[in-house]
DNA sequence: GACGATTTTGAAAGCGCTGTCAAGCGTAGG
DNA sequence: CCTACGCTTGACAGCGCTTTCAAAATCGTC
């Protein structure tokens, strides 16, 4: 392996010093034309390509923002990853990404790694770790939260208003006429799987609806959990013309449920979800679903913090998800789930 | 923001040269118990982590390995990401992912940033830059591709046997007595869109099926491509009892398109696509698709950089992706495809 | 042509860490 | 008691870059 050719060689080698290649590097200072064209000459030709290790050692600057996130197989954060990229895109910095898996003492790990690599600021997606260890990194470095909140830091968050899409799913649902609307829900350690289920209970009260704990189980986020929930459900024979999931994972689930037990959608059930994950526009029948607009979010923060390291003080504000109608609901049936067609 | 506390604070705290606390942080020589505890306890009360940018410049090494991947928000890639930072766990390195997006300059660019931030390795995932730009940069560090070729490095590559994968698909409907099969390929500027149209185009003819190009699309491995083709397919009116789709996306968008079409999946025709996307476990119905261990290859790929860095030569060989025949594939029906049963 | 005001340039001192080298210490053997 | 050897330790010179500071070069003006 060839060994690496540093601003020190360009510099001899264009006879000028070293400062001056710097300074040609970094637009920090006027050089004169034929200095320039010379030194950029060099450049291309021993293909330098100066050492950002060194540059952020030099400068105090390592020109990476540090994005925690939760799982990089997500889809839900895989698009909110791309969105930050290219929020920070055309800016000088670049997201190192490091993943926390839903643990906090990995989530720890992580917040360390970042940490030490001295990142400019950090984005924080989701997660379980507990409020102060945010805190503590949010004092040395600028901090934005998407989709959690963090104490003390209330302007530096971007939160989902999951009450207020979980009640349009809802209304859009009492509107169709269902009274009976099963629910399954997300592990309560996440926060949002707790205001979810909690927006679904005030609605269901609010639009006076029949409110029966009895139709409401808790599953993971996942697609396995939301096809045993919705299986449990179907097995308890109790009736429902409606079910609503806290995320679309768990829609997907639950529709191979119903479709193992032969039920139509929307025709013998109605299914919703929450996210709008790319793939719900594509299911069978397209979800009727909550859209988080979740690329915009990633862009949003990243943006942020770009204008918290230009010493702006941007605050942001809750956002309000917005449901999509698909083809996954329709008018509640005469009589809720009598007869399947029998299981496939 | 407090001030970064640094190894010379540590050392002046404990009472100790830099050099020792250097060496308690890297092992790298004995040390007196009493001084070593002394300086963990200074590490602990001042909070020091150590700063890897300057590590890195000591040392020569960064201790990350650059991933080059296309789309942060693909399905596909993102578990293949999972698998290499799993791959990782463990050793001190860490990956820095940087995205491509399938355009060639993105990709230089992409290669360029990670040569300046000075990765101890290169893993390359896919992507339709020239072999010889990654040659260029093989030559610097350790190289590893997935799901490409770089001519020149022959064992440096995990390719997929696309034709296998196909040919799998197509025996399988070939025996459930298919013979009128459509087929939706990929964007051919990608290596695989070519060998699994190939696969195909030999398949078809191996087992002695008529071979119909007009019934073979171009797609660009989208849901909406799919749907889009699909729906021409449809429209052309010509028969056919099967469909196979390059890759599961465009797989998800034609069963769409059959679904509009009030056409059965697999009554009425049989639905394949290639990858096995987490998802497609459940479409409805479950997807029958080529199994890719994408997450398997990620941890591959990540070890044998592992080894490269280690200093061994380990020889990567193809990858067989295997059939996994879920429901959407079954018997053909009497006559391909006459009467829809009215369009939804 | 000379003088001061500007601009361009280079020397040198770090940034925070590692690794070499030699000094300092303790121990064992003669 | 002295020498030889092994181990721990600190001083110091980088790693590749930026940036300050002051010297050198350039310019404009009288």
């Amino acid at each position: 392996m060839s060994a690496t050719v540093t601003l020190m060689h360009v510099a001899r080698e264009a006879g000028v010093s070293p400062s001056t290649v710097s300074r040609i590097l970094n637009g920090t200072a006027n050089v004169t034309p034929d200095k320039r064209e010379r030194v950029e000459a060099v450049i291309q030709r021993l293909n330098f390509a100066p050492n950002v290790q060194a540059q952020a050692l030099a400068n105090g600057r390592s020109f990476s923002v540090g994005v925690l996130t939760q799982k990089l197989s997500s889809a839900f954060y895989g698009e909110t990853l791309a969105g930050i990229e290219q929020g920070l895109d055309g800016s000088p910095y670049h997201p190192l990404v490091v993943s926390g898996h839903w643990r906090a003492k990995q989530e720890q790990q992580a917040l360390d790694l970042l940490m030490r690599r001295r990142v400019d600021a950090l984005i924080v997606l989701g997660g379980v770790i507990e409020d102060a260890a945010l805190q503590r990194v949010a004092a040395q470095v600028p901090l934005v939260a998407v989709g959690r909140e963090v104490s003390g830091l209330p302007e530096r968050c971007v939160l989902i208003d999951n009450h207020a899409g979980i009640r349009q799913v809802v209304a859009h649902l009492a509107g169709l006429g269902h009274r009976d609307i099963a629910y399954i829900g997300g592990d309560e350690c996440q926060q949002d799987a707790v205001e979810r289920r909690e927006g679904f209970e005030d609605a269901v009260r609010e639009m006076g609806l029949p409110f029966q704990p009895h139709l409401m189980l808790t599953g993971n986020y996942t697609e396995a959990s939301g096809e045993q929930a919705a299986a449990e459900l179907l097995a308890s024979d109790l009736p429902f013309t409606a079910l609503v999931c806290a995320n679309d994972q768990m829609a997907f689930g639950a529709r191979l449920s119903l479709y193992r037990r032969g039920l139509r959608v929307p025709e013998d059930i109605s299914l919703t979800g929450f996210d709008d994950l790319f793939s719900s526009r594509y299911t069978t029948p397209p979800l009727t679903t909550v859209h988080q607009a979740v690329n915009e979010l990633g862009q949003l923060a990243a943006e942020t913090v770009l204008r918290l390291l230009a010493g702006e003080h941007p605050r942001m504000s809750p956002y309000v998800p917005q449901l999509v109608i698909r083809e996954s609901t329709g008018p509640a049936s005469g009589v809720p789930r009598t007869t399947p067609r029998g299981a496939h």
